[in-house]
RNA sequence: GCGGACGUGGCGGAACUGGUAGACGCAACGGACUUAAAAUCCGUUUGGCCUUGCGCUAGUGUGAGUUCGAAUCUCAUCGUCCGCACCA
């Protein structure tokens, strides 16, 4: 019999081979059982998988391999995120072909992820760099375009120097590009938008009805929409004051109750009103000039002074005509946010008041702390913005804020004066929320006579979020499908010339981009009148690719659409998502963007893509370094002794090594674990089961080599286990038997109670409590066996052997490859991979006495068995008869007596 | 500064809607097997106390509270991590 040793490294390619040709994983879009989607996010082609690619994978398998056994049609595809900047950089540093590197990486990666023994479906493999797949990336593209849902402004960006390209908001982290790390620079380029703030609204609401999402993701998409509801407040100037008779100066606020409180005005430098001021005032261009210069420096700009500087002209009190205002530049003020124009009310905001306290311009307070009296109340160093009642407000006083906000709109909702000549020119920040603000262009105007009127003030939303850069200076992307002709504009490609293919005559040998200085791809003559026309050569931002993939998946093999419905419809939305936190904001948020997009030009018929999302930890490890302080890899380090007394030396040399923190795998530390030593000296299943072993999968888990060996160690266990069963229950008679003696109902409830357990964990995707469960049923039958002697009964056998059917099928999902050795083993033709999910018999899990715990005034103190049935009477009668009980209440009656049904009983003495 | 999450043995962690805290794994210790080691197997392992009993007592960052009963709920406080950030 096999006694011998697992082999993991024979078993696992033999197994992966049978899976393959018998092509149990392909999914049929034609299947008629209930569909589930499970998807992780596909990676990037960086020539090899890291062990956090293992993880995330290991745990979209587990799902796929069990919603398959439990009888879904599952669709578990992978693909390949194939455009991007490394593929060029390796093309100026190896001079490699930006195509042939990334097509090598994918065939080296391919080859790595299946020798983990996925169950996808690699029919289904799609490269976003394929032409087969961006030509309906530029289909849509084009679509949006004519939806109105594509834009194309002049706008200030983020230009990354090193890289040499455009970053959208996201992608500038602390100031810095997210890639190159270098200090990102402004600069005014025409540029190819997505218009996401079209959905605002409906992206920050729809947050609420995805209740499979954790709760963090939803809130980080929530902050970064940055809704906010306030009122734009048109304040008249003193037009004696200002550079060009100016009349008006618009401004967002969210706390139109402290108007009372206003002590200035202030704009942001680059404010229209601030360039003309500057214009006839060169100390205020300076000064300008200076906060620009800061502009750039994050560390600068979140350390610096307020700083402000008095334009001279002043604002109007819109409650009060004799109520001058000073208007002045400040440093602090956000072109981008609002209308780029504030006023300040230092008592109740803390950069007003840090700003007042600079120049001297005093504070009022004008709401009041419950309790406090508002005669002695001041502020000094620290605004107050919490609840209260208005006081120093005239009309306002006693109200509460909101009725204060309420009454101030109302009062300027109601007031109209004309509209300035030059109002429609005001200049609108990119994320101003056109669509959901009726009134575009002057606010809610009309005509009075001869003359354009419209209310002082008015309600208004504001978000935080940006419409989405797509253009990016770059080779290695999906071309953007538009031809510029000098007497037409701007012509989209037609669709019937589609693809726009990237050339594969280019050259990496200066920076910026070889598209734009190839020497023939972008002349194209105009689709429109002929005549000579170039081709745009900025490429699209590879958020863009990874924004519908899911989508593709569902029929990657439709060459004459980017979707067909009928599967896009079925398949959709994925039910179960898993990737890195890393993703919780930029590609989320713009795959549900596009949903919505491919929704509006008939792609999709959803407005939701992942109806699951599951963000799991990351793989963290400790840290070496010799003693020049140098990083030393794992491999290369031998570690001796616990706790205290551990310590690691060098293999090749014996030299100590200082070991570090724990921290987040890294080529710079190199701490990093390569999954292709794992699964050569380990196999495939034994990284698997540990990477969803020990901790929780949402939390970050320490690669460690004894957790490694405790995993393999239970792999050797487990076949050992199941082949001593298979002895047994070779005894065993087919047919069931009509009694089980003790032994035998031990066995099957210790299987039953295991398959409940692990079932209900793996749907709640609580991976590491699911192999906790099959651990302990592991030990469970492996005491039941031993305590057998020679002669085993027949109803033994067969619960033994229904045991080992369950056992395998437990594990399976998680360890594939052993779980089909087991399964031969046991006798069974079929493999493991197609065979159903166990059927619980819930019968076996009721006890007919069940032992309550007793506790006397909540702690416990003693058990009791009662009938599973048995009455409230009953119990409390046979609790009161224990002797820990009686001694407790020493002849006294109980206060009180709890018994709650099936779980425990309280006396209270 | 704002928002969120978390805090349980030597370690990773478990504990359903408030109901036996410490499942399971790792490490450690003891034992078996062995000439020996490795591997494997069995056992012990939260602290304190003693009358060593299937005992008593304390115990889930800290302090209070609600409750018959709190790791779980409330308030305060300390700490760690994450996200956002002159957002008007």
């Amino acid at each position: 019999m096999t006694s011998d040793r697992y082999n993991a490294r024979e078993a696992e390619p033999r197994w992966q081979q049978t899976w393959d040709e018998r092509g149990i994983f392909a999914t049929r879009n034609d299947d008629p059982r209930p569909k589930y989607y499970v998807l992780e996010m596909f990676p990037y082609p960086s020539g090899r998988i890291h062990i956090g690619h293992v993880r995330n994978y290991a745990m979209g398998d587990v799902v796929a391999r069990y919603k398959r056994a439990r009888g879904f049609s599952v669709l578990h595809p992978m693909g390949w995120d194939a455009f991007g900047m490394p593929a060029e950089n390796a093309a100026i540093e190896r001079k490699v072909h930006p195509k042939a590197w990334t097509y090598q990486n994918i065939a080296a990666m391919k080859a790595q992820l299946q020798s983990m023994g996925l169950s996808l479906d690699w029919a289904r493999e799609i490269a976003t760099c394929d032409p087969a797949y961006y030509k309906h990336q530029q289909r849509m593209f084009l679509d949006f375009l004519k939806a109105g849902l594509v834009e194309r402004k002049q706008s200030k960006v983020n230009w990354d120097p090193v890289d040499q390209t455009v970053l959208a908001n996201e992608q500038v982290i602390d100031g810095r590009g997210w890639r190159s790390g270098a200090p990102v620079e402004q600069r005014e380029l025409t540029q190819w938008f997505f218009k996401i703030t079209n959905y605002a609204e409906d992206l920050l609401t729809a947050l609420d009805a995805l209740d499979r999402w954790p709760e963090k993701v939803r809130t980080m998409q929530k902050n970064w929409i940055g809704r906010s509801e306030g009122l734009l407040v048109r304040f008249a100037l003193d037009p004696a004051t200002t550079p060009a008779a100016e009349t008006e100066l618009d401004v967002f606020t969210t706390r139109p109750d402290t108007l009372f409180g206003a002590k200035f005005m202030a704009i942001a430098p680059d404010h229209p009103l601030s360039a003309a001021a500057a214009a006839k005032n060169p100390a205020l261009a300076a000064f300008i000039v200076e906060t620009k210069r800061h502009g750039t420096a994050q560390e600068i700009i979140e350390t610096a002074e307020k700083q402000g500087f008095d334009t001279g002209i002043k604002a109007v009190h819109p409650f009060d005509p004799a109520w001058a205002l000073p208007v002045y530049v400040a440093n602090f003020i956000l072109m981008d946010y609002g209308t780029g124009a504030i006023f300040g009310c230092p008592a109740h905001d803390q950069r007003d008041l840090d700003f007042v306290n600079t120049y001297g311009l005093g504070n009022t307070p004008v709401v009041c702390p419950p309790g406090t009296d508002p005669a002695t109340f001041v502020i000094t160093d620290t605004a107050y913005d919490g609840d209260g009642t208005m006081i120093n407000s005239r009309f306002l006083d006693g109200m509460s804020i909101e009725a204060a906000k309420e009454e101030v709109a109302r009062r300027l909702e109601r007031e109209i004066r004309p509209l300035p000549a030059s109002h429609s020119a005001r200049p609108r920040a990119s994320g101003d929320p056109e669509p959901h603000t009726p009134s575009k262009g002057p606010l809610g105007s009309r005509l009075r006579g001869n003359e354009r009127v419209a209310p002082v003030a008015q309600r208004q939303l504001n978000y935080r979020l940006r419409d989405w850069g797509v253009s990016r200076q770059r080779y290695w992307g999906c071309p953007i499908p538009i031809i510029h002709c000098e007497a037409c504009g701007v012509v989209p490609v037609p669709v019937a010339d589609l693809p726009v293919v990237l050339p594969d005559d280019v050259e990496f040998d200066r920076p910026g981009n070889p598209l734009a200085r190839h020497p023939t791809w972008k002349h194209v003559a105009c689709p429109q009148c002929g005549g000579p026309a170039t081709r745009e050569t900025d490429t699209m931002d590879t958020f863009v690719d990874s924004s519908w993939y899911f989508a593709r998946f569902t029929d990657p093999w439709i060459a004459t659409a980017p979707t067909d419905r009928r599967a896009v419809d079925a398949w959709l939305p994925v039910d179960q998502y898993i990737g890195g936190i890393e993703h919780a904001i930029l590609h989320l948020l713009y795959s549900r963007f596009f949903t919505r997009a491919m929704k509006a030009t008939g792609h999709a018929g959803l407005d939701e893509p992942f109806a699951g999302l599951f963000t799991q930890g990351m793989v963290v490890h400790e840290t070496y370094r010799d003693a020049q302080g140098e990083w030393v890899v794992p491999a290369e380090v031998k570690i001796e002794g616990a706790d205290e007394s551990r310590r690691a030396t060098l293999i090749a040399t014996g030299e100590p090594i200082e070991i570090g923190q724990i921290e987040k795998m890294s080529k710079s530390k190199k701490n990093t674990i390569d999954p292709d030593d794992i699964m050569q000296s380990y196999g495939a299943d034994v990284a698997r089961w540990f990477m969803l072993s020990d901790s929780p999968p949402e939390r970050d888990v320490e690669w460690t080599e004894r957790g490694v060996q405790g995993a393999w160690r239970f792999t050797q266990r487990l076949w050992r286990l199941v082949s001593e069963m298979a002895e047994i229950a070779a005894a065993a008679p087919s047919a069931r038997p009509a009694e089980f003696g003790a032994p035998a109902l031990q066995v099957r409830k210790t299987a039953h109670g295991a398959l409940a357990k692990v079932s209900d964990a793996i749907e709640k995707l609580h991976f590491n409590v699911c192999i906790a469960h099959i651990y302990e049923c592991a030990k469970s039958l492996n005491d039941a066996i031993g305590d057998v002697d020679k002669t085993v009964t027949a109803d033994f056998a067969w619960a033994i052997r229904e045991a080992a059917d369950i056992l395998v099928r437990l594990f399976n999902p998680m360890m594939p490859h052993l779980a089909e050795e087991c399964w031969a083993v046991l006798g069974h033709d079929a493999l493991v991979a197609t065979e159903p999910w166990p059927v619980l018999e819930p019968e076996l899990l009721i006890e007919a006495t069940i032992t309550l715990p007793v506790q006397i005034n909540g702690k416990k103190r003693a058990d009791v068995t009662v009938a599973r049935d048995a009455g409230k009477e009953a119990i409390e009668a046979a609790v009161l008869s224990l002797d820990a009980v009686k001694r407790a209440l020493d002849g006294k009656a109980p206060k009180k007596v709890i018994v709650v049904p099936q779980r425990i009983v309280n006396v209270v003495a």
